[in-house]
RNA sequence: GGGCGCUUAGCUCAGUUGGAAGAGCGUCUGGUUUGCAACCAGAAGGCCGGGGGUUCAAAUCCCCCAGCGUCCA
């Protein structure tokens, strides 16, 4: 079965009819009895353009957007709507998405589950997005945009709590009315059409918003989730109603600033102030005014027309699409010339881009977001390279922090959510930084990899631009002007290339999807209620009395030497999570006392792994191994006094990004910039240690999420996003504020002492710090103590001067080695000159035979010093037994030496003696065996063969 | 999280089929000039990221680890 119709009596009461349309055979509400297509088709072109939809806004860009916005949010307070504030724009309450993509991603995946009440209901909010998936044609289809606000109003409805706030019939009146009156849009202008929607497991009748050829907004109802015994399919998949019933609405802000401005892009609507400023610096005036008959804005009006109408597919080969557009244009009586038209819309297509880039990585970076190699951090990184780079396409010579400020100043009211201003610009100029150091390094990539490529050469091979792109990071087109520039003149690219590698992107992507298959739990505790903790509340109790509901087989899932898994009704055991290792101890039933080995949680259950069984049934005593347990705690709440310190001294953009705690160390991951100096985790170890003597108590509470989000904002969520409703807050003075699972200290004061060993290199950007809290920190300074003493007994010197006698010892070190070299090198050089033993004169080549110690360095030192010198023709052969035996023949080189002996025949002919091999050339050979004693034999058949 | 690449003198980087560790810049010494980031001659400076393996022999080939870079999720 699929969806009914949608046949509401609002249509009806505004005179509408419900038609399929001719082109694409959806079903859609109109009032224009003229009308046959949806108004969303091939046929459908702007009709905005020039001439606008939206009246009385006479505003363009920031004011325009802020206006457009509080008309909106305006009217749906007027009908009962609670307005909220808007959500970060990186989705940091979330771990399947980095950002923000819609308004519904707000309130994903809890209240969206029905496990948490929305902020209100029903709600309106102008929400924030960021999506990059169409980030290729920002700037070139006129309306592609990499970051917008969706405005939307949300309902949550439980009709099985009889709660029914309204549905289809009244949404779409509260649309319809605000688009006519508020907006002034004449009903003819507006069609409905539906289009079922899904995704993410839910799914939903759906009608979009058509005015002018432009959806302006999709209103969904999400009534069904996947089942696989649902009733309703859509596109292959089944569907079943669920519980909560919720309207998901999504208009398009600068949609309707565009409608409203009727300008040739979107861009020009809502960054016109940087549209122009852009033009001014690359000079874009001279460029068209070379063609004074060409109308600009009529050109880019009719480009924005067919981009609208001719919905072309990423990837799509670009010569072929412009041969297309000129072929299309000069139809509309547009009379452009290919040259014409690329001088005009490349340049502009990267002004366009460049303020939606910098808006969206201004939103991204003013939300405390790092740029990194790696995860979100790399999508900042991403847009700030495409920035840079097409700034450079343009001449145009401003840093990239000038063109943040400029954007900061025009476009965001000076506006950023929690980085400041001198923080987002620092970040920026170390982006440029990194981009220059990438583009230099990348001409020494250019030389290597063309090296074997002819000068002459037209293309590259596609495998060299394959590595360039995805190992160097210089994308086809900058591996081109980079080759050009460095003497490959005539290189141009392959048409069509820059899709097979999106392609071949594509496919590797997919491969590596494949291979993750999942590793499934091999216990099932769906059984067995959820355990009662006992470990919040009794914070510093060791021994706890419960009773056992279950005794399974521990099916290999737990630590070494367990057999069974214990479920308990109730446990002081903290299970492992948060970061926080599992807790240990025992538990004892009458006579028998059995280890607890590791303790973890199953969906709410939680697990003791034991190394005996206990009954089921009965009650048991749990100790705890308290040790442990406080030296966890100390690492715990050590780590957020850490976290604390870091943040009021690094700036708001710390965020911890993982951390992990173990009885030996705590280690804490942050987000920043920069590696950080001895300095900087000095004056952190400081301050935390202050916040030891300074605050006495700990506070702990637990909100609902709903207030939770609404008293302390999304910074509290630092160990990532909790599950459930149920939100425990620990507060260690105004010094750190975290949603935190684990177990703490109710006085900061039982921690004694933090130290912060060192910190070193999770990822770029991602910096991990080593703590050693409480007892571990005496443990520690202990091992410190002994590395020094141990070290300067081997140097039998006193601790103090431990630095300064290793830096003789190896300064010395280094000298001696430097001057047994010589050494060795002037016996060779005695034994062998003048009266030396070891030296034969045949017909003018003087033959050294030797055996001597050392290794096959110190041979090669002295061969050299025996060889190299011209007026001694020589021929030496050198053994030594280091090794198994080890042989070297060398010959000075074009010398009469080197014509009468060949280095690697006389070797292969004598290695046999130490049973080895050897080669090299026929200057120089050398080999070794395994057999040293043969040596002597070695060397004598050497002098046999030579006739000494 | 996955793919690829890099790590060699103080700095920037070469190093071919495994067979004698190099260049440019910088440093030092001497000369020549004082007109510049000048010129000439010479010298010092290397556990070729760490660990294991293959081999007679590894900067080079294989495996593991670390750091860095880069592309894609």
């Amino acid at each position: 079965m699929s969806l009914p119709p949608i046949d509401l009596d609002v249509f009806h009461q505004n005179g509408y009819v419900r038609k399929q349309c001719r082109v694409t055979s959806l079903w859609f509400w109109t009032s224009d009895p003229q009308r046959e297509t949806c108004g969303d088709t091939s046929e459908d072109e702007y009709t905005f353009i020039g001439a606008p939809l939206i009246g009385g806004f006479e505003q363009r860009g920031k004011a325009l957007k802020d206006a457009m916005r509080e008309a909106f949010l305006g009217f749906f307070e007027g009908v009962e709507h609670t307005r909220i504030d808007p959500y970060p724009v990186l989705a940091r309450w979330r771990d399947d998405i980095h950002l923000t993509i819609a308004s519904i991603a707000d309130f994903q995946p809890h209240v969206t589950s029905g496990a948490v009440e929305p902020p209100a209901n029903p709600l309106t909010v102008s929400q924030p997005c960021i999506r990059l998936t169409d980030v290729d044609a920002v700037g070139r289809s006129g309306r592609h945009l990499t970051t917008f606000e969706m405005m939307a109003h949300h309902v949550f409805n439980r009709p099985d709590d009889g709660l029914e706030l309204y549905w289809m019939d009244t949404c779409v009146e509260h649309c319809h009315n605000m688009l006519t009156d508020t907006f002034g849009i004449s009903s003819e202008e507006i069609t409905y059409v539906e289009n079922p929607w899904c995704g993410g497991g839910n799914a939903g009748a759906a009608v979009e918003v058509i005015v002018g050829g432009l959806e302006l907004a999709t209103l969904v109802f999400m009534d069904m989730e996947e089942h696989p015994d649902g009733e309703v399919e859509l596109k292959g998949d089944r569907y079943r109603t669920m519980p909560l019933q919720i309207i998901d609405t999504g208009y398009g802000l600068e949609r309707f600033c565009w409608a409203a401005a009727g300008t040739p892009t979107i861009y020009e609507a809502i960054y016109p102030e940087t549209v122009a400023w852009l033009k001014e610096l690359s000079g874009f005036d001279t460029v068209s005014q070379q063609w004074p008959s060409l109308d600009l804005d009529h050109l880019l009006s009719e480009m924005s027309r067919l981009n609208g109408i001719m919905n072309i597919e990423a990837g799509v080969d670009g010569e072929k699409l412009v041969n297309l557009f000129l072929s299309k244009l000069n139809e509309r009586g547009v009379d452009v010339t290919g040259e014409q038209f690329s001088s005009v819309t490349e340049p502009l297509a990267n002004i366009y881009a460049i303020p939606d880039h910098l808006h969206a990585l201004c939103n991204m970076l003013g939300d405390g977001l790092v740029p990194s190699n790696a995860k979100a951090g790399y999508l900042a990184r991403m847009l700030a390279r495409r920035v840079l780079r097409m700034r450079d396409e343009l001449g145009i010579d401003v840093p990239l922090s000038d063109l943040a400020t400029h954007h900061l100043d025009v476009n965001l009211g000076g506006h950023l959510n929690k980085q400041t201003r001198d923080g987002l610009l620092t970040i920026l100029s170390l982006e440029e930084e990194r981009y220059a150091e990438m583009l230099r390094k990348g001409t020494n990539v250019i030389q290597t990899q063309l090296k074997s490529l002819p000068k002459s050469s037209e293309t590259i091979p596609d495998e060299h631009l394959f590595t360039m792109n995805d190992s160097h990071g210089l994308a086809p087109d900058m591996a081109i002007t980079l080759a050009r520039a460095a003497g490959w003149s005539s290189v141009s690219l392959r048409t069509g290339f820059s899709a097979e590698m999106a392609e071949r992107h594509a496919r590797m992507a997919k491969e590596a999807a494949m291979v993750t298959a999942d590793a499934s739990s091999g216990l099932d505790t769906t059984a067995f209620p959820p355990t009662e903790p006992l470990y919040y509340s009794a914070v510093y109790q060791p021994t706890f009395d419960a009773q056992v509901l279950g005794c399974m087989d521990s099916n290999e899932q737990g630590p070494e030497g367990s057999t069974h898994a214990i479920v308990l009704n109730a446990t002081l055991f903290y299970p492992e999570g948060g970061g926080q290792e599992g807790d240990r101890g025992t538990l004892t039933q009458g006579d028998a006392t059995f280890s607890v080995l590791d303790t973890q949680t199953m969906g709410g259950v939680i697990v003791h792994f034991t190394d005996g069984p206990l009954e089921i049934g009965n009650d048991v005593l749990g100790t705890l191994d308290w040790m442990r347990r406080k030296q966890l705690m100390d690492h715990h709440t050590a780590v957020h006094i850490v976290g604390g310190a870091a943040r009021r001294l690094l700036g708001p953009h710390i965020f911890q990004a993982g951390s992990h705690l173990s009885v030996e160390s705590g280690r804490l991951d942050i987000t920043h910039f920069h590696r950080l100096t001895r300095a900087e985790l000095d004056v952190m170890e400081d301050m935390a240690n202050a916040v030891l003597s300074d605050v006495r108590a700990t506070e702990k509470s637990e909100l609902n999420r709903k207030d939770a989000d609404l008293i302390h904002g999304f910074d509290l969520y630092q160990g990532g996003a909790p599950k459930g409703n149920s939100i425990r807050i620990l507060k260690i003075a105004d010094h750190d504020i975290q949603a935190c699972g684990g177990t703490h200290h109710d006085e900061v004061g039982q921690i004694g002492s933090i130290r912060i060993v060192r910190s070193s290199a999770v990822q770029d950007g991602v910096e991990r710090l080593h703590i050693v809290a409480g007892n571990a920190a005496l443990t520690y300074a202990r091992a410190q103590d002994a590395l020094v003493r141990t070290s300067s007994e081997v140097f039998g010197v006193h601790a103090d001067d431990l630095p300064k006698a290793a830096t003789r010892f190896f300064k010395e070190w280094k000298e001696q080695r430097k001057l047994i070299e010589q050494l060795e090198s002037e016996i060779v050089r005695l034994r062998t000159s003048g009266g030396g033993d070891a030296s034969t004169e045949v017909n003018g080549v003087r033959i050294v035979v030797m055996e001597i110690d050392g290794d096959l360095k110190s041979m090669t030192t002295m061969l050299k010093e025996l060889t190299l010198d011209a007026s001694t023709p020589t021929l030496a052969i050198l053994g030594s037994r280091d090794g198994g035996g080890k042989l070297m023949i060398a010959t000075t080189e074009n010398t009469v030496a080197s014509e009468r002996y060949n280095a690697v025949d006389l070797l292969r002919s004598i290695s046999s003696h130490i049973r080895g091999g050897g080669g090299g050339r026929p200057t120089f050979a050398q080999g070794g065996g395994s057999h040293a004693d043969g040596l002597p034999d070695a060397l004598e058949a050497a002098r046999e063969q030579l006739g000494l």
